[in-house]
RNA sequence: UGGGGUGUCGUCAAGUGGUAAGACACAGGUUUUUGGUACCUGCAUUCGGAGGUUCGAAUCCUCCCACCCCAGCCA
């Protein structure tokens, strides 16, 4: 493998480091299957995404290796249909297939209680009656040992017979639970004869009202893992001290398949939040318009905000995998995003703030068709006819009476060129009355410059984009900007709220755009880049054949914005 | 004197005793009909700190420091 190649291809990190030597060492008879384990109690994000790219990303870097799609629902308060919807579709649109391996915990629930009255049986468990408060207390602290509840001496008999009541729903919510009988002194609060099953009179979304009593996480984690046949059971930091009671079930259980739990850092991004119940306060409080508002972590969010399966899967392997908690700076997202999209995103002219300009020398009803080139970076993408007038919509950006040195665009007396038409001059400049606002500008254009090229040879320092009045569509245009004002939302002084940093700003709404006519009927979903502005794409809620709504996915790296800023301070 | 982890450039992150990869960001420059792209150059004498072992230490040892996670009948 030559060196260029060694760099692109396959990443490294420590897991995969394992995977490799456990391969070596030929464990698991030579298989590599992981699994990707949502809860269904809410929309996936971009962290995620990092799990999802890891796991199935694993699994199809080596021979024969396979990855499940799980669900784990084992807490039927918190879980629903609709999220489950939402993550089958999201997994496969970042571009994953999880073949016929489409698995729920709660398919599980009679292998789970088997396993269960073996504990009890082993005298591994006990069916404890004491009240949660109660449980809370014989737990002790951080520092100082728990108490042994004063049912762990149950028989085994007594506890074979209350755990079948508890399930036949003899039992009140919360009267009784299932505890594994192991260390209430273990300096790992975990393995104080943690809860694996509790009362909990709740529709299940799959199973309806057939059970009553449910196991817990670390009960049917491990033996879901187990059953399903899963070698490396890859999970974020915050199980590492879960991992003992992992290798606890599974040995004390008969299994005969016992995967090793491997711990990583799940992923934080500046200027936004990863917390399923932060995001879920957003959605519900209004600060965004939904689960899959544009601003939103979320892949609905950025699938609706333009963002392309790669530019994420792109960004996922660049970040790397470790084990230190890191904050991983947006900038690199909006690098990958803008290199995918570099190579395919058509070029369109839109004026998002149009200013009028009158060719004076142009014929009044002339219109012309000038060639426009669909990407400079791939020529196979052909191009387009566009109509030239005699009036034109410019940036009102584009244009300074009283112009600096470096300002290379419109100014009095000044010339540039109009992308793909001709060179034009400043001659006059109409202002409203009132206001002194500048609300036309009047121009002469060179006939000999058609299409952008000057026979004379003479430059122009500035190339503008524009539209034909006449001929330009109206559009609406949402430019966003980050969620939060502060790159750690969450690291908020004390008693502050991460809500207080949001962006009052990430969101700016333009009615009056002007875009040119080869966008009319534009797809919904659909991706451009708009010359000079940055990358949009059509938005799949609101936009229409009446009515083009573009949504701002990220803009283009700006150098005049930092040489304008530098001249201010 | 609870347990489990982590500390390498502004941000991620390689590195596993042989003399600090790469990416993003940032700063310069070249090319340019996008102030875009592409390309070039610069950007850790130093790896949380202090000792020690060694011809040689980010890598091994000792002590110290900082930060993160855990006291749901959530996952």
């Amino acid at each position: 493998m030559s060196n260029s190649e060694k760099s692109t291809s396959t990443p490294s990190d420590f897991i995969r480091t394992i995977i490799a030597e456990d391969l070596k060492a030929n464990k698991n008879d030579g298989r590599v299957h992981t699994r990707f384990p949502p809860e269904p109690n809410g929309y996936l994000h971009i962290g995620h995404a990092k799990s999802i790219c890891l796991n199935f990303g694993i699994a199809a870097e080596n021979k024969g290796g396979i990855c499940n799609l799980r669900f784990d629902d084992t807490n039927p308060s918190k879980e629903e249909v609709e999220y489950v919807e939402s993550i089958k579709s999201d997994v496969r649109w970042l571009g994953f297939d999880w073949g016929d391996r489409l698995f729920y915990a709660s398919d599980y629930f009679e292998q789970f209680y088997q396993y269960a009255v073996q504990l009890i049986k082993k005298g591994r468990a006990y069916v404890c009656s004491l009240s949660a408060d109660k449980i809370r207390e014989y737990r002790g602290t951080l520092t100082e040992p728990g108490k042994e509840s004063p049912y762990r001496i149950r028989s085994i008999e007594e506890n074979l017979d209350l755990f079948e009541r508890m399930r036949a729903g003899e039992f009140e919510d919360g009267s009784h639970v299932l505890r594994a009988k192991i260390d209430m002194a273990s300096g790992n609060l975990n393995m104080r004869d943690p809860v694996i099953y509790r009362v909990l009179r709740a529709e299940h979304h799959r199973t309806g009202n057939k059970w009553c009593i449910y196991p817990m996480y670390d009960f049917a984690h491990c033996i879901s893992d187990s059953i399903e046949g899963i070698t490396h059971s890859i999970c974020t930091l915050e199980f590492e001290d879960h991992r003992l009671l992992y290798d606890w079930f599974l040995d004390e259980l008969a299994v005969d398949c016992h995967p090793r739990q491997i711990e990583f850092a799940r992923l934080n991004l500046s200027y936004t939040v990863m917390s399923k119940r932060k995001l879920l306060e957003l959605v519900k409080e209004g600060h965004v318009t939904g689960w899959d508002d544009p601003r939103m972590p979320t892949l609905s969010g950025m699938r609706r905000c333009g963002y392309t399966p790669e530019s994420i899967r792109n960004f996922c392997e660049r970040i790397g995998v470790a084990k230190s908690n890191s904050m991983v700076d947006i900038a690199l997202l909006y690098h990958c995003i803008r290199e995918d999209l570099n190579k395919r995103a058509q070029r369109v002219m839109a004026v998002l703030r149009p200013l009028r300009v009158v060719i004076d020398n142009y014929p009044e009803d002339q219109v012309e068709e000038l060639d426009a080139e669909n990407n400079p970076e791939d020529p196979g993408m052909g191009s387009r006819k566009v109509p030239f007038s005699r009036v034109l919509y410019i940036e009102q950006e584009d244009f300074r009476e009283d112009a600096p040195k470096k300002f290379f665009r419109l100014a009095p007396g000044r010339e540039v060129r109009l992308k793909h038409a001709y060179y034009i001059t400043c001659v006059d400049v109409i202002k409203d009355e009132q206001t002194g606002e500048v609300i036309e500008l009047h121009c002469t254009y060179d006939p000999e410059t058609r299409g952008g090229w000057s026979k004379d040879g003479r430059r122009v320092k500035g190339t503008l984009h524009w539209v034909s009045v006449a001929h330009s569509l109206e559009a609406e245009v949402r430019l966003y900007d980050h969620l939060f004002v502060k790159a750690n939302p969450a690291d908020g002084k004390e008693g502050s709220d991460f809500k207080s940093y949001l962006n009052p700003n990430s969101l700016e709404t333009l009615t009056s755009c002007r875009v040119e006519p080869s966008l009319a009927g534009a797809a919904p979903g659909s991706r451009c880049q708009f010359l000079r502005h940055g990358y949009f794409c059509v938005d799949s809620v609101d936009s229409s054949e009446e009515r083009l709504v573009f949504n701002r996915t990220v803009s283009l790296r700006d150098s005049w914005a930092k040489i304008e800023k530098k001249g201010q301070t």
